[in-house]
DNA sequence: TGTACATCAGTGAACGCGCGTTCACTGATGTAC
DNA sequence: TGTACATCAGTGAACGCGCGTTCACTGATGTAC
């Protein structure tokens, strides 16, 4: 076991590990934008300028914590959507099965509302505005295309209309279908890409405070939400 | 004109209103977390003090634009409509009309997207991630429901569906209706709100960078979304 | 197995910066008589 | 119409603060022979 690592090496990670545990902490009170490394080394009782042995600048600290929380919210919508097809696979015949993408597509969506309610600041990172003077490298985009290709494929599970879409928006599609092997005509995932935007204006909105004064709290609303966009995709 | 007003109140509204298109200017390189009031006065040539005289914190500026944003947007939508409404009444017939409130819907949206392209920064204070620390105040509340209540309103205009919706969000949605006078069942109102929680997610992530490498430039899924979700509610 | 050398985590002082807010002040504008 | 007083916009210095990043350094851990 971790063939070829010495104990510096370990140590190396479980203290990086650290540092972004921490600074995530710090997310909560302070929010993105004033994350700040000295009062990261500070709590962790390190000098301010230990952390550029981890992190050569605040700039990539705060990638490490995009990627961790992209990772981790698609994650967790993968484990939901896996937790239903094997429930549904035990206990069900193939005669009941016609409900189950329905069911995953339900699930997947609650999971990704669950972290962002229980991860708000991790979620503002990622899905709030861009932080001004930042710009997100190419290493986030695998991690943040881990929902919405979650839900494609789940959408493929059923059979959704496929809408007419106009000549550009189609080519643009036809290159994510050809990218992803996505197996969906363009209008369908049009359709499903409404749907994508749907769930996470809810979840800003709920987390944004502008529900504030109507669907507040959201549950209902966003079950409410969940459930006409499952049929708005043909599940 | 401008009774009762002195020089010096005149003056004091200029002032106030320089601050604050300065206080504009800087969100576009700055972003709302480090607007400064020490910078903006410095671009005014006056001492950082002096803004006192006008807004008690930083924080009374950042609502002050907070609001003047809400009102800006909440404008260019309803000038869209309106113009629809009159171009339609003097243009065609009885028969025709039927198609006005699609043309109205189709039109705000497009209104509050452009709006949004057009000030982003401006689109970010008020629906990117809250600033932390900072509290919304109650003023706040009727120029953000401009928007959404313009949205009910054209739906009424059309014949929404009346989803059935479960008990909770059917009395938080009624009291939404009483208090705005709004000519629609619960289950209508709420698929506008999904309608309206759709419109700003496809300009959140178009704006945020979420639809770079699918539907980027997006103006196309725009028309699509907007068109589909006109569907939705029925017009 | 022991030794010589290279690597690298962590230190602490320093650089140069910007911030919000307060305060005692000057001098122009407005008000009451 | 003129004068005395009150109001208030704007000043400039100061308080106390935190930030990211660099740099020469010490001492422990790892590597090659």
């Amino acid at each position: 076991m971790n063939v070829g690592k010495t104990a510096r090496d370990r140590a190396r990670a479980e203290v990086a590990q650290e540092i972004k545990d921490e600074a995530r902490k710090q997310l909560v009170t302070d929010g993105a934008q004033s994350l700040s490394l000295r009062s990261v080394s500070r709590s962790l009782g390190l000098a301010s300028s230990a952390l550029y042995r981890y992190f050569p600048s605040r700039d990539d600290l705060l990638t490490a914590l995009i990627i961790d929380a992209y990772d981790a919210m698609g994650a967790a919508a993968e484990h939901a959507d896996s937790g239903i097809r094997q429930g549904n696979s035990r206990t069900k015949g193939a005669s009941e099965a016609e409900a189950e993408p329905r069911g995953r597509w339900l699930a997947a969506c609650r999971a990704v509302r669950t972290w962002a309610v229980t991860h708000r600041h991790e979620y503002a990172l990622i899905y709030g505005s861009p932080v001004p003077g930042y710009q997100a490298p190419q290493d986030t985009v695998a991690p943040a295309a881990r929902v919405p290709l979650l839900l494609t494929a789940i959408a493929t599970a059923g059979k959704v209309d496929d809408s007419s879409v106009g000549h550009g928006l189609r080519s643009q599609l036809s290159s994510v279908i050809s990218m992803n092997s996505i197996d969906l005509p363009p209008g369908a995932l049009a359709r499903v890409m409404v749907a994508w935007t749907q769930l996470f204006g809810v979840i800003s909105f709920e987390l944004f405070g502008q529900l504030v004064g109507s669907a507040d709290p959201a549950d209902e609303f966003f079950e409410f939400s969940a459930a006409t966009m499952a049929d708005f995709v043909g599940l």
